[in-house]
RNA sequence: GCCGUUGUAGCUCAGGGGUAGAGCACUUCCUUGGUAAGGAAGAGGUCACGGGUUCAAUUCCCGUCAACGGCUCCA
């Protein structure tokens, strides 16, 4: 016998050599049936295994994120399994899953492939599907892999064999097929209920633009097919919430070829809105001691030889400018560090100014390779809501924290409750990668990692995703719709402090080189603008929304009577228009609906005897009829509540 | 940068070797209205750009640019 221990720490006494699956069924039948793999010792392995010895045992479901990967992977096998039914001679590669679903890169040699495609590939999966059969592991000698794929000519497979270690190699088959595979899968095929192909693109053999160009097959699956359909309606949700189709609608911004592609020309809404994110910043950032600066979009080619950016970056930015005097080049700025180091050096400091908080919201230009731009989210001239706090090395960790007391408020602000923090450290295995010494190091990584902690944030740690120059934290928040977005980053940097000869002076009387501490709640506004616009569909908070109010007359008789109504509440801050078009109300309301204004007042004869309004809300209808002045608070109120959020 | 797809009116899109069409938006007129689309008329296009084939190209071919879906990249 042997004793498995489950997660509620429980444990039960089974016979040597027991699955997971048959532990699962002596719970419940119900269990048995939603088992997809288990995690024993930590070790997520096919439900089917037996258990030679004492462990910890996990069983995986459709609610765990390995459970989901280990439908996908089995699913990203059946795939392939119809694919060959229809394909004959077609060469698989690699089909791992993925965050949503996974794919299969496949090389179908002559043969074209696309979208009319799908529906055939999808039907004979679940046709197989429903023939339950059995995924069965087989451990195979080196020798014989190599021998079953030269018989079946896959080259990839070959190569993928080539670099395993005889003894270690497992096939997998199911129905039909076999392939090379680690494993874990599931039990059998019927666990798979629903099957979707999404996309077709090219990707390269082993991700080398000079290896082969295959075709890789995306692909999700489901253990119901109503999952499925949820997931269809979250995909036409995000396409509804588009940026770029909703930031072109409501007309905040826009691109023109002749300007230059990545360059957004931000429209009077869009500019609205982002300066009123700015000043919102700009205010929270006083408060918390920031000292805001401003800095030239250029710089000389000299600045950033001394930051070491040219070397690194040089070949790939925009080339410099030159000037009639020879010899003389400038840069776009492709970040304000080193702008922001020369402030610091403008006068010589003492440990008494620090920390000093530097803020600019610095436009920058990168020039991002074509087929990386994206909307908003990516492009070659952007805002960073940027700033630098030269510390010392004791500084950190309090200084870090303020940061992410801004960061919540930020977030609870802008009403992002599902967040996680991220913190990327050193990779213990190479640590002549980074540079400064391991004292400050450490005392850095510790404090990031206690100061995270104390505020209570959710927490991942990533050994090795550091940056030479620093350790880093970064926030990752979850949209209205639950996709993940990176946010705010804070890193430190004892890099930049070193190459511009920073110093301070200390209590000691000596020289001291500061640390420093690059962070950006926003990012930059463009993506920020852009996952907000995704994240409320195109609502924007009251406070924010560039246009609060729209007055609509129910004739042109009305219009004079409209105009003092919105003259009223603009001298109560509310940011108020009138529709004067000759339309009728329904009319109306229905552009102000589309617009996604928040609040409609219509106006008519009843309204202007009595000097008052009839308003609606957006989504809502409406909410009767009330003086201006009573309105107007009623606005301000609301708003006022949004803004104190602590 | 690489592979694939696309580019027709402000927007969404149809069409197709003989120089263009719909709906919405826009302008004007009629209507002066009460909580999600009133009616009529009008205006609007070098069919992305450059080259080629052709008697003739927006349509076919090549190239460029851009957008989109991926790959690679991201200070």
């Amino acid at each position: 016998m042997i004793t498995l221990t489950l997660p509620d720490g429980s444990t039960r006494e089974v016979a040597k050599g027991t699955t997971s699956l048959q532990v699962a069924q002596s719970i419940s039948e119900g269990l048995a049936r939603n088992v997809l793999s288990a995690e024993v010792n930590g070790e997520v392995i096919d439900a089917t295994r037996p258990i030679e010895a004492d462990a910890t045992l996990k069983l995986l479901t459709w609610n765990d994120d390995s459970g989901k990967s280990t439908l996908w992977h089995s699913s990203a096998h059946l795939m392939a399994e119809a694919l060959e039914a229809h394909y004959p001679g077609i060469k698989l590669a690699i089909g791992p899953p993925i965050e949503n679903g996974f794919y299969y890169d496949v090389d179908f040699g002559d043969v074209e492939f696309s979208q009319a495609d799908f529906a055939k590939v999808e039907k004979t999966m679940l046709e197989l599907a429903r023939q339950k059969s059995e995924y069965i592991r087989k451990e195979v000698s080196k020798a014989d892999a190599i021998h079953f794929f030269r018989e079946k000519g896959d080259q990839y497979k070959l190569e993928l064999i080539d670099g395993l270690e005889d003894g270690q190699i497992t096939f997998y088959s199911q129905g039909n097929f076999t392939d090379l595979c680690r494993g874990p899968h599931i039990p059998n095929t019927g666990f798979i209920k629903a099957a979707k192909l999404l996309n077709v693109a090219g990707a390269y053999w082993r991700g080398d633009e000079k290896n082969k160009m295959l075709t890789r097959v995306y692909a999700i699956t489901f253990p119901k097919q109503s999952e499925l359909e949820d997931y269809l309606k979250l995909l036409e949700e995000a396409r509804k919430r588009d940026h770029r189709k909703l930031g072109k609608e409501l007309g905040l911004f826009a691109f023109s070829q002749k300007v230059g592609s990545g360059l957004p020309l931000w429209l009077p809404k869009g500019t609205d809105l982002r300066m009123r994110l700015t000043a919102f910043l700009t205010d929270a950032q006083k408060k918390m001691g920031y000292l805001q600066v401003i800095t030239p979009h250029i710089g000389s080619k000299e600045l950033y030889e001394t930051s070491g950016h040219w070397e690194k970056y040089g070949k790939d930015s925009f080339q410099p400018i030159s000037t009639p005097q020879e010899g003389e080049m400038y840069m776009l700025k492709p970040m304000n560090c080193p702008h922001h180091c020369e402030i610091f050096k403008t006068e010589p400091r003492s440990y008494r100014d620090l920390p000093l908080r530097l803020a600019e919201f610095g436009t920058v230009y990168r020039y991002e390779q074509t087929g990386e731009l994206h909307g908003l989210t990516r492009v070659r001239g952007f805002t960073q809501d940027d700033a630098h706090i030269f510390c010392t090395v004791d500084q950190v960790k309090e200084e870090v924290g303020k940061v992410i007391d801004l960061v919540l408020y930020i977030f609870k602000t802008l009403d992002f409750p599902d967040f996680l923090a991220q913190v990327s450290l050193r990779d213990p295995g190479n640590p002549s990668k980074y540079i400064g010494s391991d004292a400050n190091w450490e005392a850095a990584e510790r404090g990031i990692q206690e100061v995270a902690t104390e505020k209570g944030l959710k927490t991942v740690v990533e050994y090795g995703e550091a940056a030479f120059y620093g350790p880093k934290l970064d926030f990752m928040v979850r949209d209205a719709i639950g996709r993940r977005w990176q946010l705010g980053t804070v890193q430190v940097d004892y890099n930049l402090p070193e190459r511009f000869e920073l110093e301070y002076t200390g209590a000691d009387n000596q020289k001291h080189r500061p640390v420093m501490i690059h962070r950006a709640p926003f990012g930059s506004m463009e993506r920020f603008v852009a996952i907000l616009i995704e994240h409320c569909a195109g609502q924007f908070p009251l406070w924010l929304t560039p246009e609060q109010v729209k007055i609509l007359p129910v004739s042109e008789k009305y219009n004079d009577y409209a105009q003092s109504v919105a003259k009223s509440l603009i001298s109560y801050d509310i940011r108020a228009l009138v529709d004067e078009r000759n339309e009728k109300v329904g009319k109306k309301i229905r552009d102000a609906e589309l617009e996604k204004v928040p609040y409609m007042l219509i106006v008519g004869e009843e309204e202007q005897g009595a000097g008052t309004v009839s308003a609606r809300k957006k989504g809502e209808g409406d909410i009767g009829s009330l003086a201006i002045a009573d309105f107007a608070n009623k606005v301000n109120e609301e708003i006022k509540a949004m803004l104190s959020a602590q």
